[in-house]
DNA sequence: GGTAGGGTTGAATCGGGGA
DNA sequence: ATCCCCGATTCAACCCTAC
């Protein structure tokens, strides 16, 4: 056992029997081996995952490399360099490497969980849809794909794409047939103001305090985890006392908030910085009463709503000719959602501005559209939008 | 030619040369054939795509079944049912056979594409992943995966899982080096209230009036997508006039948004009812103004400015100072149109890149002069004779 | 084909100075 | 003391054209 690690809660299990239900060649189940729980196990996963009894977790949490495929640098506008994952351990030679890779740890993972057990994977466009086909020919069955979108996301430094503004994750059962797997479907459902937890979730990036530092101030690990969406994951598939497994560990967010939750967890980290910085911070994790999370309320945002969205949901059609309350200003609907102003073209904002020739201008109050001899103003439009789309 | 097809825009294009990048053998390429627009073709895509002629398409829009059990393409060469979800091999063999299919179409669509043509594949769970694993393989490059946010999803019965709320669509160029593809980048983020457009998207399903009915009331498709959605992206990644092919018609959507906003449509659809359908929703389609959907100057493309003709037309005089937004830095015009920081002379960007310490800067947004007390920055001049030199 | 010009960033945290 | 504003910093990565 390392030293320093922490066993906030000793469990010990036995192996039963491993039922291969892919016809693999499975290594012999380990009969009687203990189940050390609330450590890292140093090393590759796959190794160390072999060490464990079979069927022996409640519930994976998987972080996998993404397979970034970056090529040069990739630059702020205003020419500072952005900080990329450039770790060996997120390059693979070929897709192929990569589904390699992918499999071979799921069935490592796949042979400690218990038959009800369930795994969640999270990824990017990058390397996500890998993972899932990889699940599918596995037989592990899906039960959900599950949006984490970014409060906060980095921006799109290009503008040759759209914002990449949430991650991926995957929910999947062990094999198809495992009806009696773990969810909290009311205290999911009490936590979204008594409606059903949706498959989109809303969360910060990890960021300020719980960001992980070292002492000089640069982040410990590139991709750090946000502590509520491994929370959201223990509450809604996992209960108090469960073991819950992260083949790649690396700061150790699902061991802090396991422990903060009263789960007990495996970590698997082959970098022993990752693994020091993990252990010392689970040990200052203090465990809170979980009757205080059952009622955490989903943070919520007032959606902000595209002008362009008021075009397209039909409510201003393009062509149409906008004007400000007294009809002194015009300006024509663009299909895109902009306005044209003789050969000006922008947002409604823009070219209420420029209309006034003031610096800046609400074009959601000021421009107005006629409907019946009447001119209303827009912005009731956005609220009407804004009324219909409040389910999400 | 169908019957009952509208020819909203009767266009011919003619094939070029196909070069396979893919060193695998193509159909033989039909030079000269004549490109059937804004018709829909009857009978599987596959081989209504081959009749097509190569690098003809713009923008690609597909929403291929995913109802593993019931299509007929995904039925046992001996045509006997593939049922037990918990028989794993009739699970890979139902795999396999979803994923040839997927190749044969991903394939066929590739060749209809232009270079810098994109496409999008719209799915859940249960196929969006074997679609973005078949994407990578095939060498389409994928930009973004974009979530279709639902505000009114169907709810989760059973209480076995989170609410599927959201569909994914994935948009992929034809391959790695295609960096020419169209992104209408200002016109997203302007009508997105003038910040980046996103990742993830929020629309209601389709219901009310948009749904297409039989005469007994009956939806005639059972996945018919919103309108918004196609507009959204036929407005971020195509032009007027440009042609895009579905390969999957269904209800038309794709069809009627084009008609709409004056794009060029091709359909596929082997079943009649639903092409019928189609024909008759489009027929009734009122084409936006043309003027609402009039190409807007793109930034990247404007006419290059010289520094010196700003000095030479006279709004800035040779041996004025220049400096930067908040004064920290200062250079001195020089009549041939460079500046001049100390010893150093060169271009307003290197000299702004000089003054910085940075690699490279954009001297037309970086350089202020001083007009009545207020520091200007010299991208105005610029635009003052950009809009000059249009008048004239 | 190499080089240079000219495009391209939103939300949040944190620290310091002034009201 | 407290608040507010401003500047610096950071976050699973993403280019094209003209000469």
């Amino acid at each position: 056992m390392p030293m320093g690690t922490s066993r906030t809660g000793a469990a010990v299990a036995t192996a039963r029997k491993q039922v291969s239900r892919t016809g693999r060649v499975a290594a012999a189940p380990r009969m009687g081996t203990k189940l050390p729980v609330n450590e890292i196990l140093i090393g590759d996963c796959i190794a160390a995952l072999e060490k464990l009894p079979a069927e022996s977790v409640d519930l994976v949490f998987a972080d996998p490399p993404y397979n970034l495929q970056l090529e040069g640098a990739l630059m702020r506008p205003d020419h500072s360099r952005v900080d990329a994952v450039d770790d060996a351990w997120d390059q693979f030679a070929s897709f192929a490497a990569y589904d390699a890779f992918t499999r071979a740890w799921l069935l490592a993972v796949r042979r400690v969980m218990k038959k009800n057990a369930t795994l969640w994977v999270i990824g990017s466009y990058h390397n996500i849809f890998r993972v899932g086909t990889a699940l599918q020919d596995l037989n592990f069955w899906i039960l959900n794909d599950v949006v984490w979108r970014k409060t906060n996301p980095m921006p799109n430094f290009r503008g040759k794409r759209f914002t990449n503004a949430h991650e991926t994750l995957i929910w999947a059962s062990r094999s198809p047939d495992a009806k009696g797997y773990t969810f909290h479907y009311d205290a999911m459902k009490a936590a979204n103001e008594d409606v059903q937890m949706r498959s989109d979730w809303l969360f910060p990036i990890c960021t300020g305090e719980e960001r992980l530092k070292d002492t000089e101030g640069r982040k410990v690990h590139p991709t750090q985890k946000p502590e509520a969406l491994l929370a959201r994951i223990m509450l809604a598939s996992s209960n108090a006392g469960d073991v819950v497994l992260d083949p790649f560990f690396g700061s150790g967010t699902t061991g802090a908030v396991a422990k903060m939750l009263g789960r007990n967890f495996i970590g698997c980290e082959r970098d022993l910085t990752y693994a020091d910085a993990a252990r010392a911070r689970i040990a200052a994790v203090e465990p809170v009463d979980p009757e205080a999370l059952k009622a955490a309320p989903e943070k919520r945002s007032e959606p902000r709503i595209p002008f362009l969205s008021v075009v397209e949901g039909g409510m201003l059609r393009p062509g149409e000719v906008l004007t400000d309350a007294r009809g002194r200003h015009q300006a024509m609907i663009r299909a895109d959602g902009r306005l044209s102003l003789g050969p000006a073209i922008g947002s409604i904002h823009k070219i209420g501005a420029l209309a006034q020739g003031l610096p800046a201008c609400n074009g959601w109050t000021f421009w107005h559209a006629d409907r019946g001899g009447e001119r209303v103003c827009i912005d009731s439009f956005r609220a009407q939008l804004r009324a219909s789309m409040s389910a999400a």
